[in-house]
RNA sequence: GGUCCGGUAGCUCAGUUGAAUAGAGCAACUGCCUUCUAAGCAGUAGGUCACAGGUUUGAAUCCUGUCCGGAUCACCA
């Protein structure tokens, strides 16, 4: 049949339904009335469910450009949409300035048994280019918190998702390993460890070095405290502080390669990697370079050099290099101090060059909190005005704070979440849940374990990525996060529950389906279709949660579907088959889709 | 003060390249487990989209102003 081959052909482009429609209609104007429309000047939108249709094209545009009423524009239209397209659209009607078309049910069934079965569906072929994702960016004084969970999920998935979408990817770290921030951890530990390490206390070393840099944050309060009471000024007192003198002597000696100090800050350090590796690896963080700023943190400064030969910056009396950025609406900044020695932005510019030199990457996106905006800001600016190559490529992958209901988290009042503990707190919740609902009583021990965590972490992930990234969000420690409604777990159940069908049965190849579609049926396929797309925008909006939204509006619709239609019993052996196929290609792509957020999705819970 | 971001149901959030009666989840209430997993499904209730103007056939969405919240503007990182 001419239909037949027309449809199929269609489908082989691999052009989603929309784009297909738009290039149609474009085509359609063109002939019938010799205008030439932009294809996005048209807008396509899904069909709302009270009228009769699958997709609708948006005349308002067009009745003021062509001059004629909506009725007449939609029915001349349609009747040539219809009669172009033969076995594609079965019907068209026009209501206000609305066409709604609907599309043949052996075009969706056509597109379900060419990709129900093909476990790459939706992902980009290779397209060459290649983007750095630099994610993580711990300081190596204290353990990780839920701040850097939202930070360690997103760069994870944005990374994942670009390469998903064709991309070749690169993941970076950059931990911030120096500074006084660490001496701070170091001289506490001096003073009050009595030599307490990792394997002495049973402290997991991100906590145990943690847990000394608090305890100078303790001390130096309660010296401050006795200084102010002798009438020194508050501002001067925590310099005065005899243990801060202490910590910037070790920064003094840190920097002079003093042996003993470095011989302390590469023992304690090499402590808070090994927790930080166990935390990783159990959230599923990778990289493939973690770059150190006791490494990086003297590159830079020939480019303050170039940056004066070649008239960028300009140097005060006092010696110190600044750059004028007042013409593109920022201030001036420094970017060398007076007594010659690199600050942040400097270190930045140093290593944004050594990771060019290295990767080569086209795209280089920073994933750090909102309130570095103005840095990214600036250091981007600051690249592309010294020539530096693909410095139009930096991109600050911003988002927002996560807080307490009092507030942002402060180390100092005890309210950090930690990254440790709240995980800790996921599993076991996912382990009540689970063991109060008896389904698995047969798993093995080592099955179990796997099983909560793959749901306390699929709960926490979701939890995090399902937001926007740029919204800040708050946390309520008070309320545990969810196991209903619009989470990870309700997704992994939704799978867990397809699988469970097709281990009774696998979809086939070989079914000739001609049957028609009932609503729930069509509303499955109509969302599975858009999943290449919704890969695309989430992979152009670096947002996660485009994704983690479609996955939950597919097991959402899968669930209605399930608890209407029988699919083992279903009313013929056609039927059936059908269904199966379903049910496989949503299951392939909740799992694709959850991969893509980090999330594992279960076989049986 | 300058710049940037945000304000949508009791709560947490979608929707912001303008489009039909603004959507989910949680919490509340009503039903549904002798049929493929009830971590589910179906339904009820809940809104001056911060406020005031403007542009438009059409505004939560664009423009202007106001109010509220946050970030930032360091010789800190």
């Amino acid at each position: 049949m001419i239909a037949d081959s027309y449809i199929r052909s269609l489908i082989s482009e691999e052009m989603s339904i929309v784009n297909e429609i738009r290039s149609i209609t474009a085509r359609a104007l063109q002939h019938l009335y010799q205008y030439n429309c932009p294809e996005n000047d048209l807008t396509i939108n899904q069909t709302k469910p009270e009228f009769e249709g699958d997709y609708t094209i948006v005349l308002f545009s067009l009745i003021k450009q062509l001059k004629k009423s909506p009725e007449q524009l939609g029915r001349e239209i349609g009747d040539y949409l219809l009669a172009q397209n033969p076995g594609l659209f079965t019907k068209h009607n026009t209501i206000k300035g609305f066409l709604n078309l609907t599309i043949s049910d052996r075009y969706w069934i056509g597109f379900l048994q060419a990709n129900f079965a093909n476990p790459t569906y939706g992902a980009g072929a290779p397209n060459g280019k290649r983007v750095m994702v630099e994610y993580s960016s711990p300081n190596t004084n204290k353990p990780l918190h839920l701040g850097h969970l939202r930070n360690n999920f997103l760069g994870w998935s944005v990374a994942e998702i670009f390469r998903a979408n064709g991309y070749d990817v690169v993941k970076t770290c950059i931990a911030n390993d120096r500074g006084i921030h660490i001496c701070k951890s170091m001289v506490a530990w001096q003073l009050f460890a009595n030599g307490a390490t990792p394997e002495s206390t049973g402290i997991k070393g991100d906590h145990l070095v943690g847990d000394y840099y608090v305890r100078f944050g303790t001390e130096l309060k309660k010296q401050v405290e006795e200084l102010v009471a002798q009438g020194v000024p508050k501002e001067e007192a925590e310099k005065k502080a005899p243990i801060m003198q202490l910590a910037q002597q070790m920064l003094v000696d840190w920097e002079a390669g003093k042996p003993e100090v470095m011989a302390l800050w590469k023992m304690m350090n090499s402590w808070v990697y090994a927790g930080f590796d166990q935390t990783y690896r159990r959230i599923g963080s990778d990289f493939d370079k973690t770059y150190y700023e006791s490494d990086t943190y003297l590159l830079g400064k020939d480019w303050v050099k170039k940056g004066l030969e070649k008239g960028v910056f300009f140097q005060k009396e006092d010696g110190s290099v600044w750059i004028d950025l007042t013409a593109e609406g920022l201030d001036e900044k420094i970017v060398q101090r007076k007594d010659g020695t690199a600050v942040y932005i400097t270190q930045d510019i140093g290593l944004v060059e050594l990771k060019q030199k290295e990767f080569h990457a086209d795209q280089s996106i920073y994933v750090v909190g909102d309130e570095q905006n103005y840095h990214f800001k600036v250091l981007k600016l600051i690249c592309q005005k010294l020539g530096l190559p693909a410095s139009d490529g930096i991109q600050h992958l911003s988002y927002g704070m996560v807080e307490l209901p009092t507030g942002r988290m402060k180390t100092r009042e005890g309210t950090v979440v930690d990254a440790d503990d709240l995980a800790d707190e996921m599993v076991a919740i996912a382990a009540k849940h689970t063991e109060e609902l008896g389904k698995v009583k047969d798993f093995s021990t080592e099955e179990l374990k796997a099983l909560y965590e793959t749901l306390g972490l699929g709960a926490l992930k979701f939890f995090l990525l399902r937001v926007d990234p740029k919204k800040r969000m708050i946390f309520n420690p008070e309320e545990s996060i969810d196991f209903h409604g619009f989470t990870g777990p309700f997704v992994q159940y939704t799978h867990a529950r397809i699988k469970s069908i097709l281990r009774k049965e696998q979809a086939s190849a070989a079914a000739d389906i001609s049957s028609s579609l009932l609503p729930l049926e069509k509303n499955l396929i109509l969302l599975l279709e858009q999943y290449p797309l919704l890969l695309q925008t989430a992979c152009e909006e670096q947002n996660p949660s485009v994704l983690a939204i479609y996955v939950f509006t597919l097991a959402k619709t899968y669930n209605s579907f399930y608890t209407e239609l029988s699919v083992m019993n279903a009313e013929t052996e056609e039927k059936k088959q059908l269904r199966l196929q379903l049910c496989a290609m949503t299951a392939s792509v909740i799992a694709a889709g959850m991969r893509l957020l980090g999330i594992r999705v279960p076989e049986r819970m």
